[in-house]
RNA sequence: GGGCGCUUAGCUCAGUUUGGUCAGAGCGCCAGCUUUACACGCUGGAUGUCACAGGUUCGAGUCCUGUAGCGCCCA
């Protein structure tokens, strides 16, 4: 093995060799028990950021775990089309080059977003692949491909046969920019800073306070030439005796007073314009009242001829100039800062304008019913839990889905129209003929579909549905879902819908929410800002396993995670450390076949093989219990934890003696332990890292050259029969742990008393016990190697005659005696401050001991618990007061 | 206006489900190490009225109520 790794060169062979031997790949055939993922596509308006690396990184470890586990695993791979946000994209690479999409054509444009299309769709997919994705990729698809067309068709004429698609004039979000219409999810509020416009409006006869007019508070004063009336609330007393007609400055007009339910008496004066053309309340209000809107904008958001002398002037500059007339006019009574939420286009941010226009809707409420019941029953569950609600909350208070969109790139509406007998049907095909009357006159829709009409289908349209298969029947429901919280109104829920509409059944069991990747101060990674990570920068710089396993080390469950470029340090570092290991171990290798099947002799062991094997163990378990759980980051932190500090400083160490020493058998078990440790440590890393793990996993002989860790099995924790079999108990790991602390009190003896670490001292060690001093003094040697001792002494009945640096641990006090440096005064020092720690803790225990309500009410667990936590800190107390006895007997003497 | 999340070491965050050795990790910082796998390293170290105020309890980062600040979602 080389001194360095080479991330670069390792990853792109495995690259290959795991596509060419499609180890990606399953099918049904194959049996077993499925386990089935999605991808969520990615949109091919641009290439991936570290928010889709988090995305498929988690997508992916759970993928090869499940693989492991021996389940029969596709994920799918693909991409969208995301109709808005690319025709947007190559508008404006088209604006570039001085064009319009009109000037192109309807065909000819379509024809140039297709190149984009398959320009970033490849990139994309590159970039998945760099990740270490470990998708099917023979399955990939794309939203718009014939299959997931013709289940587009398929869907909508079932819907629109049932009766559950239709054609209304209604109040829609509409962008004045992208020039189409908007659902709901795709106008994102944003609180902005406005004016509330307090206007008069003149009335014909006096109202009831006297006055000649009514004031009438508005954000939208341009708004003003469409308003067909005033409204009041109808119980509200100052408006009681309020009568009609009232005046519209500007345009003369005569408006009606109603009285509804809806006017709040606090906002304002408690009078509002309505304006149905042009505010969503404001239609409801007139088709309650049964007003006729007057439509005053152009569909680039500019006054049409309804707004007279404004005609032609764009929405903002028009509410200047009616501003400004108003005043002229004395009709502005005030003007007052206002803050309030404004859709903008979630595509292109441009204020969006509500407007009054023919759309196709889907009836939600009958789709949503089943969907809210498989949540609510737990069929599908939310991971983190609280976002069941989140969904729930808005299911049940769902509205008509806007599908229609007035763009080019997308599913085209299949719906026709015959000229001829007005005839207007949805079809799954292309018909010539009108089904009605046969006229040839026909033409189609010229809309397109919103994208999440195709997208709502992916868990089963991406298997060949409508088409039934074998796969489709094998992988359906799929298993997990992973995904952001933004995207659960948009995808998620119609997905769960859709799944209950077409499938019959749910479309995955499991939703895992993770969080927002955002840059090292919190904000969200833009292109505006500049502020993005770009994964193959990070996987240049590092490694593709590094961004992985950095990324898992800093994500908690479901938050946000800040990210900056010195963040992967942590996966390249422990990559590194892998490495390291792995060269060290094969260095003390020579002649051992790792590939024996020999079965560990436990004659012999020690209790730093049987501390590891237990530590080792415990990891396997918690990996597979986080898991379990979608608690990567535990599994990272577990596995870093494990492999660095467990494996690599104690027990690599421990072992060196034993390596580079003679006795041959003691040698061999050694390595036996070692190899087994490691080769199940690379199989619970391969799902965090999986070329690193892969390379050494070969590079150390555990498989053979035709097979892959891929497909190894995941680690199951030993059973009790075979930890009774070497010996792991309870008390080992213990001792060990106090070992480790003896030895780390020993070495800080030597840094407090400025004695250099390589400097071999002797060392006495007083065990509190016999058992510890039996323990201790089989690890004598791999003790006094620890502590880098001269001499050492293990005695239960050791006194010591003389003051000497000291330290007090649970398991026995440790001592350097160090006649040429002893400085009493510190030492002194030393012992009375950790005598303070042990008498303040001692205090806490006696007081809760002596409250009589805690030893009658707690349990008495928790009171022998404490009691023995008593003796403990007593008998620590009794050793410290010795030696500060002893120590100040010396400095009196020495003192004096 | 409604809902949700967050507030723990200088920084970024675990820990709160099931109250009692839980006060933790990584980074940073400090001290010392060219120790024969690794300086992307080794050995040690310091640092916290767990946002604030009440309450429940023998006992509260942990449960309840309220307050403040930050963020998100929905109107």
């Amino acid at each position: 093995m080389d001194k360095h790794y080479d991330p670069k060169a390792v990853e792109s062979k495995w690259l290959e060799r795991w596509q060419e031997q499609h180890w990606f790949h399953s099918d049904a055939s194959r049996g077993g028990e499925p386990y089935c993922v999605v991808i969520p596509p990615p949109n091919v308006t641009a290439v991936l950021h570290l928010g889709h690396a988090l995305n498929n990184v988690i997508q992916d470890i759970l993928v090869r775990w499940r693989r492991m586990q021996g389940r029969n695993v596709v994920w799918m791979p693909g991409t969208d089309h995301a109709g808005i946000a690319t025709q947007n994209v190559v508008e404006k690479a088209l604006a570039a080059e001085g064009k319009k999409r009109h000037e192109l054509g309807r065909d000819a444009f379509v024809a140039r977003v297709w190149k984009w299309r398959d320009e970033y769709g490849q990139a994309i997919i590159h970039q998945l692949k760099q990740l270490g994705c470990s998708c099917d990729w023979e399955r990939e698809r794309f939203t718009m491909d014939e299959g997931l067309s013709a289940a587009v068709r398929d869907v909508f004429v079932r819907l629109f046969d049932q009766g559950l698609i239709y054609r209304a004039n209604y109040i829609i979000n509409w962008c004045p920019r992208c020039g189409t219409a908007l659902s709901d999810e795709e106008s994102e509020h944003q609180d902005t800073d406005g004016r509330l416009y307090h206007i008069r409006y003149p009335l014909r006869k006096p109202g009831p306070d006297g006055k000649s007019y009514l004031v009438v508070a508005t954000t939208r004063p341009e708004t003003l030439l469409g308003d067909v009336a005033v409204a009041v609330n109808p119980k509200d007393p100052r408006y009681e005796s309020l009568e009609g007609p009232v005046i519209l400055p500007l345009l003369q007009r005569e408006l009606v007073v109603i009285r509804d339910d809806y006017v709040d008496p606090a906002f304002g004066t408690g009078v509002i314009k309505v304006t149905p053309a042009h505010d969503p309340n404001d239609f409801d209000m007139g088709r309650r009242h049964q007003l006729e809107p007057v439509n005053v904008m152009t569909d680039d958001a500019r006054m049409n001829e309804g707004a007279g002398p404004y005609a032609g002037l764009d929405r903002f500059e028009c509410r200047k100039r009616i501003v400004a007339d108003l005043q002229e006019q004395g009709l502005i009574d005030k003007i007052d800062p206002h803050r309030h939420a404004v859709g903008h286009c979630y595509r292109c941010d441009t204020v969006v304008e509500p407007r009054l226009s023919p759309q196709w809707f889907v009836k939600m409420k009958p789709l949503a019913a089943p969907a809210i019941e498989s949540v609510k029953q737990g069929a599908v569950r939310f991971v983190p839990a609280r976002w069941n609600k989140v969904y729930l909350e808005w299911m049940e208070n769902i509205r008509d889905w806007c599908i229609s969109r007035q763009i080019w790139w997308g599913h085209r509406i299949p719906v026709f129209y015959c000229d001829a007998c007005g005839h207007v049907w949805a079809d799954r095909g292309q018909p010539v003929s009108c089904p009605k009357c046969s006229a040839a006159g026909i033409r189609q829709d010229e809309d397109v579909l919103d994208t999440w009409f195709s997208s709502w289908l992916w868990p089963f349209s991406t298997f060949g549905w409508p088409k039934t298969s074998e796969d489709l029947a094998f992988y359906y429901p799929t298993h997990d879902l992973v995904t952001a919280s933004e995207i659960i109104f948009f995808w998620v829920a119609r997905m769960i819908m859709a799944g209950h509409a077409f499938m019959g059944n749910i479309p995955f069991r499991t939703v895992y929410i993770h969080g927002t990747v955002r840059d090292g101060q919190g904000r969200k990674m833009s292109k505006s800002l500049g502020n993005g990570i770009d994964p193959l920068e990070v996987i240049k710089q590092t490694s593709a396993d590094a961004l992985r396993f950095s990324l898992m080390m800093i994500t908690a469950t479901g938050q946000d995670v800040y990210v900056s470029m010195d963040k992967f340090e942590i996966g390249r570092n422990f990559g590194t450390k892998l490495w390291n290991a792995a060269r060290f171990i094969q260095m003390h290798s020579e002649g051992f076949d790792p590939t024996n099947p020999d079965v560990l002799d436990p004659e012999g062991l020690s209790s730093d093989d049987r501390h590891l094997l237990a530590r080792l163990r415990q990891a396997v378990q918690t990996c597979t219990d986080n898991l379990e759980q979608y608690r990567f980051n535990d599994v990272a932190h577990a596995l870093y934890e494990f492999v660095w500090h467990q494996f690599c400083d104690w027990y690599l160490e421990y072992a060196k003696d034993i390596l580079y020493g003679e006795d041959l058998t003691r040698k061999r078990q050694v390595l036996q332990i070692i190899h087994r440790v490691f080769e199940t440590s690379l199989r619970l890393l391969h799902p965090l890292m999986p070329f690193l793990s892969e390379e050494l996993w070969h590079a150390m002989g555990y498989g053979a050259d035709s097979d892959t860790i891929m497909t190894a099995s995941w680690p199951v924790p030993d059973g009790e029969v075979e930890m009774d079999r070497m010996g792991i108990t309870r008390a080992v790991v213990d001792y060990v742990e106090s070992k480790h602390e003896l030895v780390r009190a020993g070495r800080m003896l030597k840094l407090d008393y400025g004695v250099a670490a390589s400097r071999e001292v002797d060392y006495r060690i007083k065990p509190n016990t016999s058992d510890a001093a039996v323990r201790l003094l089989a690890d004598e040697t791999s003790l006094k190697s620890a502590l880098k001792a001269r001499s050492l002494v293990i005695d239960a009945a050791l006194q010591p005659d003389q003051a000497m640096p000291s330290a007090v641990c649970g398991m026995g006090t440790v001592f350097m005696p160090v006649e040429d440096l002893i400085d009493v005064a510190a030492e002194l020092a030393r012992l009375t401050g950790q005598r303070g720690k042990v008498v303040s803790d001692l205090e806490r225990v006696a007081a809760k001991l002596a409250n009589v309500t805690f030893v009658s009410k707690a349990p008495a667990e928790v009171v022998d618990q404490q009691k023995r936590r008593q003796q403990e800190l007593l008998e620590q107390k009794e050793k410290l007061d010795r030696l500060v006895e002893t120590l100040s007997k010396t400095h009196r003497t020495t003192g004096a």
